[in-house]
DNA sequence: CGATGCCCCTGAGAGC
DNA sequence: TGCTCTCAGGGGCATC
């Protein structure tokens, strides 16, 4: 689910209540979700004071006072509530609160902060802070594209040789972070180019525009708040609304908004849907 | 190196 | 209503 601009809006919600306080209480449901949880990750969080929350990709990381953050990644239906939130806005059916809670944090100040994760691809870890970037779920990835050292230079340099398509390429996260399936398809129609083309066949001038695209498509979806498919929320329970935006995302067969006459199409590509115009990419 | 398929897990929606 | 099938924002692995 959570792709880079998800995060970062879980990041802005998880922040102002988190950042300052004490963990008075934590407290574990399973003994694992995607991973087992690390040994003592009760014992090792609770006292702790949060010093900042961050994010790393698709990773949430929350520095503690003791020298470790905690890692959080949401895999496809990780989400956190704060007890504040807008009743109603997580949960459908009454009941499936309690099923999906998996961990729950309790501040200083007393908020309530729950994480919820129906399918349980996502993990937590405890990583000491000085070998953060070493840790292998760190250690390969690629830049940030918000930052300012990605663009065209760096994206071509990083695709130079490589034989795979381009949407599947934008994918793997040890060439660019954060970037999952929506994205990948928004931020390729932006930039014009067609998801088969072979990644190292593109020119400088694509991948500038490429670049140029990926930025724009992830900054707008965080000003958005992220895009609510089927159950993605802020901390706050505020959903987002950059799934209005799609151009081509979930679009097949709607007529495309590039002002050609084409229809959007729907391929498989790695096993993922890739959603495109095949007038308007080339 | 790359394409493909399968796996983890649960729920939603479509079609019958 | 209920059954079965397909698909879902992620990512790792095995195989050819």
């Amino acid at each position: 689910m959570p792709e880079l601009p998800e995060v970062e809006t879980v990041r802005r919600g998880l922040a102002p209540v988190l950042e300052g306080q004490r963990l008075e209480r934590v407290e574990l449901r399973r003994a694992d979700l995607r991973f087992p949880f690390p040994e003592g990750f009760v014992q090792r969080l609770t006292g702790a004071t949060v010093v900042e929350v961050g994010r790393r990709a698709k990773y949430l990381r929350i520095f503690l006072d003791r020298g470790d953050a905690l890692i959080c990644h949401l895999g496809m239906s990780g989400r956190f509530e704060i007890d504040h939130a807008r009743p109603g806005a997580f949960h459908q059916r009454v009941g499936e609160e309690a099923k999906h809670e998996h961990v729950v944090f309790t501040t200083s100040a007393g908020t309530r902060i729950a994480y919820f994760d129906p399918r349980r691809f996502g993990y937590m870890g405890l990583i000491p802070l000085n070998t953060l970037e070493d840790h292998p779920w760190f250690a390969g990835l690629g830049p940030e594209p918000l930052a300012d050292g990605f663009d065209g230079k760096v994206l071509q340099a990083a695709l130079a040789g490589k034989r795979q398509n381009i949407k599947v390429t934008l994918l793997d996260q040890r060439l660019v972070a954060g970037i999952g399936n929506i994205y990948a398809c928004e931020a390729l129609f932006a930039a014009r180019v067609a998801p088969q083309r072979p990644a190292g066949d593109l020119t400088a001038k694509e991948c500038d525009r490429l670049a140029r695209a990926v930025k724009t498509v992830l900054a707008e979806a965080i000003e958005a708040g992220g895009s609510t498919l089927r159950d993605f929320a802020a901390a706050d329970g505020a959903l987002g609304y950059f799934q209005h935006r799609f151009k081509v995302y979930d679009r097949e067969g709607q007529p495309c908004s590039g002002g050609c006459e084409a229809t959007i199409r729907r391929i498989v590509q790695g096993g993922r849907s890739t959603f495109y115009c095949p007038a308007c990419q080339r």
